[in-house]
DNA sequence: GTAATCCTTGGAGTTAACTCTAAGTCAAGA
DNA sequence: TCTTGACTTAGAGTTAACTCCAAGGATTAC
């Protein structure tokens, strides 16, 4: 029903010195230590890990994980605060993922002119044919 | 047919110090300067600089960019080279997506759950009804 | 002609998010 | 007991991508 460091860094493919590193800048304020010193992980951090590797992945920069822990740990008075973030932050991802595909359309034109550039060995003569479509 | 360097930032929305750390970092080796050594940016210059985005906003590294641009500068001969850039970067890009929408999805659920917390005025109460239900 | 506003350079400083080092503690196995 | 390996800490170092500063040169507005 515990992990140390070692064991949670195989499971999250983080490493310990990031473990450390997340604990330190306040984002695991729940770990227990051993009468030793060590830590002992419970699930519930790991899943307080997903949820921060989650938020992480998607652009959110640690502090404002911080933040969202922070009001976690005061209880449900912050339930509205934490649900406001929740939405903030799902505009952010879609508007992330509205201006990836922009760019990746930008980037299939880019391999459909490389494609008859190698073809036919001139990037240039393939300009020009498109500057004529047009 | 030519523009400053502080027209090109408010044009492009990067600062000034941003545009001479990009040609500093060899991003823009094509851009011109005047007998006086004022950077004059051409039309072509604001198309480098649009692709360069279109990486960037994309997750590609200066360093990547970088390559492609001098890839760029070398002609014809690395083509493929090119053409093998833009299809691994478009990988990446689909992979970031696909990413993006998955950990959305859990965002959204989390929303559904605090929406529900916040009506209840408690986040164990919803929690343990989720439980209840599996 | 002079003040304001641009531009130049080299190099230092900042921020985020790690990443590593040194020196030491602790528990288990041969 | 001794060694091995995982753990601890404080704090220094790294990387990417800016961001800013000081000192000075050129151009334009009046």
């Amino acid at each position: 029903m515990g992990y140390s460091i070692g064991q949670v860094a195989k499971k999250t493919g983080l490493t310990t010195h990031t473990l450390r590193f997340y604990e330190k800048s306040g984002l695991l304020p729940f770990i227990k230590k051993s009468s030793s010193g060590v830590r002992v992980f419970s699930d519930e951090d790991l899943n307080w890990l997903s949820i921060i590797e989650c938020l992480k992945d998607t652009g959110m920069p640690l502090k404002g994980i911080k933040q969202y822990i922070d009001w976690s740990a005061e209880g449900d008075k912050t339930l509205e605060k934490r649900l406001k973030m929740f939405e903030q932050h799902k505009l952010d991802i879609d508007k992330k993922i509205a201006q990836l595909e922009k760019n990746k359309n930008r980037i299939e034109y880019k391999i459909g002119l490389y494609k008859r550039a190698v073809k036919v060995g001139s990037l240039e003569k393939v300009l020009q044919e498109e500057r004529c479509k047009k």
